[in-house]
DNA sequence: GCCGTTTTCGGCCCGACTGTTTTCAGTCG
C-alpha cells in the first residue's frame, strides 16, 4: 500500500499550503489536478470533466519546460497545451499567480480528508470510497482497515463478504510490496515467468507487455499476453508460478495474480490472429493507445485488442506491425509509445534509428575491488569480453569518496600500471585507464592534474554538497568541463529513484560548456538511477551534446545494466550517432572528432 | 472540461471480470 496522501490520518488538513506565487513546479500542479479529478469522482461528476482534469495532469507532467517560464512569455498560449482549453488554462494561471485553487479548496472542504487515500486501494473506487464514507464514516486507511478486521463493511449496501474480504487482502498484500518495482527486479522477475511458462505456451506467442516492455524506469505489475490454445491450462500452470499465490480473479481470457512479495501479474490469453492487437493494446501506453483509437475511428475503423475492425470484418490484428500499417504508419518501438508525438512521426516516416544493445562497443564506467566493486579487475575485464566488448574503462573511485574507498593518486597510478601490465594477455579488449572522479564541493577535481593527463578516460560526477543551489552546482559542472580533463559527467543530475530527487542546475550553461569542451554526458545504467532521464535528455537533445551509455558496474554481473541505459537512450529518442561508445576507440573521445 | 477536414454542439477508447443483484454497476487495465 502507498503511503496515505495526508499521512495525517484523520486529522483534517489544511484548506491550502500557502506557497508564494511561481513556486509551484509543473509536477506539483499536475498533483493538484489529479486530486481536483479524484474528488471530482467522488463527487460523481461527469466522467469527461473529471477525465480532462486527468488529461490535463498528464499533459504539464510531460512538459519539459517550467510553466511559470513559459508564463512569463507574453507569445506563449497555455491552450497550446494538449488538454488545456480555457478553463483550466485560468485555472493554472489563478495557481501561479496566487499560488491558491479556489475549486480544489472548495472540494476539499465538502469530503474529508483521507476519503481520497480509499481510492488507492484496489477494488475500491469513487463509488465505494463514498459509500464507506457516507455510511460508516470511514475516511482514512487505518479506518478502513478497523472496519473491515471489525466486519462492519458487509451489509453496506453494494458490500459483500467477499469484498469485504478482498477488501482486507488488498491492504494487507498491498503493503508487502513497497511501491513500484526497478527495472532490474522486473527484468529477474519477467525472465524467470517466462522460462517457467516455456513447456506450456510451447511455440506459442508470448510476450511480457505493459510498461516493462515500454521499459519504464519502474514497473508496477507485469502484464503478460499469450496466444494459446488451452488458455485454462496456462492458467493453471502460472498459478502455480508461485504456491503462495493470491487469484485475484481468473475468467476464460483473463487472470490475475498476487505473488507473495506482493508484486502482480496480469494474463491475457487471445486467439492467434489477434495476438498483435492484443500485444499493442497491452503495451500501451494508455495515452498512446487512445491516439490510435482516434485515429481508427476518424477511419471509420475500430480498435481493440482483438484487432482493427471495419464493422465486423477484421482488417489487421495478428501482428503490430499489420495494425500500424492499417492506420498508415510505421511499426512504433515501445520504448516511444508514450503519447509525446511519436504517432506523428510515425505517420510523416520521421521515427528516429534508435540505438540498439548491439550497437554498443564498449563499457565507459565500471568499479573494481579496489574500490567499492566486488570483482577484481580481471574479473571485470574477462566478463566484460564476454560481452565483446572492444573497450572497457576501469573507472574505480578518486579518494574524496571515502565511503567507497575511493584511490588516491599512488593508488590510482598503480592501478594504472597493473593496466599496462595486463593489456598484453587481452589482445581483443582494449583496457582504458580511468577514473571516476569526484567533483569537489567548489568544482575543483578531485586528483592533480598531471596525474588526470596520463588518463585514457576521465568521467567526473558530483558525490556530496548535492543540496547546493542551482546556479552553484551549475558552476561546478561547467568548472570541471572547462577543465579540459573530463570526457564525461557521471549521472549528471544526481538521483536516485524513489529515494533522491535530482539537483537542478541550468542545463543551457552546461550543456553548451559540454560542446565547447567535447565533454559528454552519461546515462548511467544503474536501475535506481537511470540518469539522465527521459525529460533530461529532451532538454539535452536541444544541444549537439555527445552522451555515453554506461552500466556503472560494481559487478560482474551489473555489466548487464547497460541494457538499461541504452532503453532508457531509446526512450530518449537516441540513435547510435549521437552514442559515443557505438564507436570505435579511436573515434571515442568527442574532443577528438567536435574540434 | 476539451475539441474540431463531421468546428461552437455533441461527442469523448474499449472490453473483461467480480460481486451483488436479479440484469448490471463498479472497477480495472
Amino acid at each position: 500500500m502507498r503511503q496515505s496522501r495526508t499521512g495525517a490520518g484523520d486529522k483534517p488538513a489544511p484548506d491550502h499550503t500557502n506557497l508564494p506565487p511561481h513556486d509551484r513546479d509543473n509536477k506539483e500542479i499536475a498533483e493538484l489536478f489529479d486530486e481536483a479529478a479524484d474528488l471530482l469522482a467522488l463527487h460523481n461528476e461527469n466522467p469527461f470533466r473529471i477525465r480532462a482534469y486527468r488529461n490535463a495532469a498528464r499533459s504539464l507532467r510531460d512538459l519539459d519546460q517550467p510553466l511559470s517560464s513559459l508564463t512569463s512569455d507574453p507569445t506563449y498560449k497555455l491552450t497550446d497545451i494538449p488538454g488545456i482549453g480555457k478553463d483550466l488554462a485560468g485555472k493554472i494561471t489563478e495557481i501561479l499567480s496566487t499560488g491558491e485553487f479556489k475549486l480544489l479548496y472548495k472540494l476539499r472542504r465538502q469530503i474529508p480528508t483521507g476519503t481520497r487515500d480509499l481510492l488507492l486501494v484496489p477494488g475500491i473506487g469513487p463509488k465505494k470510497a463514498r459509500q464507506l464514507e457516507r455510511v460508516l464514516g470511514i475516511h482514512s486507511l487505518e479506518g478502513l482497515r478497523a472496519a473491515t478486521e471489525a466486519h462492519q463493511l458487509a451489509g453496506v449496501k453494494g458490500f459483500g463478504a467477499k469484498t469485504e474480504a478482498n477488501i482486507l487482502t488488498s491492504l494487507t498484500q498491498a503493503e508487502a510490496a513497497s511501491g513500484r518495482m526497478l527495472l532490474d527486479e522486473a527484468s529477474d522477475l519477467a525472465n524467470r515467468l517466462t522460462s517457467y511458462l516455456a513447456p506450456t505456451t510451447g511455440n506459442n506467442k508470448f510476450e511480457v507487455a505493459g510498461s516493462y516492455r515500454r521499459s519504464r524506469e519502474t514497473v508496477g505489475d507485469l502484464d503478460l499476453v499469450a496466444d494459446c490454445d488451452d488458455a485454462a491450462a496456462l492458467m493453471d500452470r502460472l498459478q502455480n508460478f508461485d504456491t503462495a499465490a493470491t487469484v485475484l480473479g481468473r475468467g476464460a481470457t483473463k487472470m490475475s495474480l498476487r505473488l507473495a512479495s506482493g508484486r502482480q501479474v496480469d494474463l491475457r490469453v487471445v486467439p492467434r490472429e489477434s495476438f498483435g492487437a492484443a500485444l499493442l493494446y497491452f503495451t500501451g501506453s494508455k495515452s498512446h493507445n487512445i491516439e490510435l483509437r482516434k485515429m481508427a475511428q476518424n477511419l471509420g475503423l475500430k480498435l481493440n485488442e482483438y484487432g482493427l475492425f471495419e464493422g465486423d470484418i477484421a482488417r489487421a490484428g495478428r501482428t503490430e506491425e499489420d495494425v500500424y500499417r492499417t492506420l498508415g504508419l510505421t511499426w512504433i518501438p515501445p520504448e516511444l509509445r508514450e503519447g509525446h508525438g511519436e504517432i506523428e512521426l510515425a505517420a510523416t516516416g520521421r521515427l528516429p534509428q534508435l540505438v540498439e544493445t548491439q550497437d554498443i562497443r564498449g563499457d565507459l564506467h565500471v568499479h573494481t575491488d579496489a574500490t567499492d566493486g566486488r570483482h577484481s579487475m580481471l574479473e571485470m575485464i574477462e566478463a566484460a569480453q564476454r560481452h565483446h566488448y572492444e573497450y572497457l574503462a576501469i573507472t574505480d573511485h578518486s579518494q574524496r569518496v571515502t565511503v567507497a574507498k575511493g584511490l588516491d593518486e599512488f593508488q590510482l597510478q598503480e592501478q594504472w600500471s597493473n593496466i599496462n601490465k595486463i593489456q598484453g594477455s587481452f589482445p581483443d579488449i582494449r583496457i582504458l585507464k580511468g577514473v571516476e572522479l569526484d567533483i569537489l564541493e567548489d568544482g575543483a577535481l578531485d586528483m592533480p592534474k598531471e596525474t588526470l593527463k596520463e588518463a585514457d578516460w576521465v568521467i567526473a560526477a558530483i558525490h556530496y554538497g548535492l543540496k547546493q543551489s542551482p546556479q552553484v552546482i551549475t558552476k561546478r559542472l561547467i568548472k570541471a568541463i572547462q577543465s579540459g580533463l573530463v570526457h564525461a559527467i557521471a549521472h549528471p543530475t544526481g538521483r536516485l529513484i524513489g529515494k533522491r530527487p535530482a539537483y537542478d542546475f541550468e542545463w543551457t550553461e552546461v550543456c553548451k560548456a559540454a560542446v565547447d569542451y567535447g565533454c559528454a554526458l552519461e546515462i548511467n545504467g544503474q536501475p535506481s538511477r537511470l540518469d539522465l532521464n527521459e525529460q533530461a535528455l529532451s532538454r539535452a537533445m536541444n544541444y549537439p551534446v555527445h552522451f555515453v551509455v554506461s552500466s556503472d558496474a560494481h559487478s560482474m554481473n551489473e555489466l548487464n545494466f547497460m541494457k538499461f541505459a541504452v532503453y532508457q537512450a531509446r526512450r530518449g529518442g537516441l540513435a547510435a550517432p549521437n552514442i559515443l561508445n557505438t564507436r570505435d576507440l579511436r573515434l571515442l573521445k568527442s574532443k577528438a572528432t567536435t574540434s
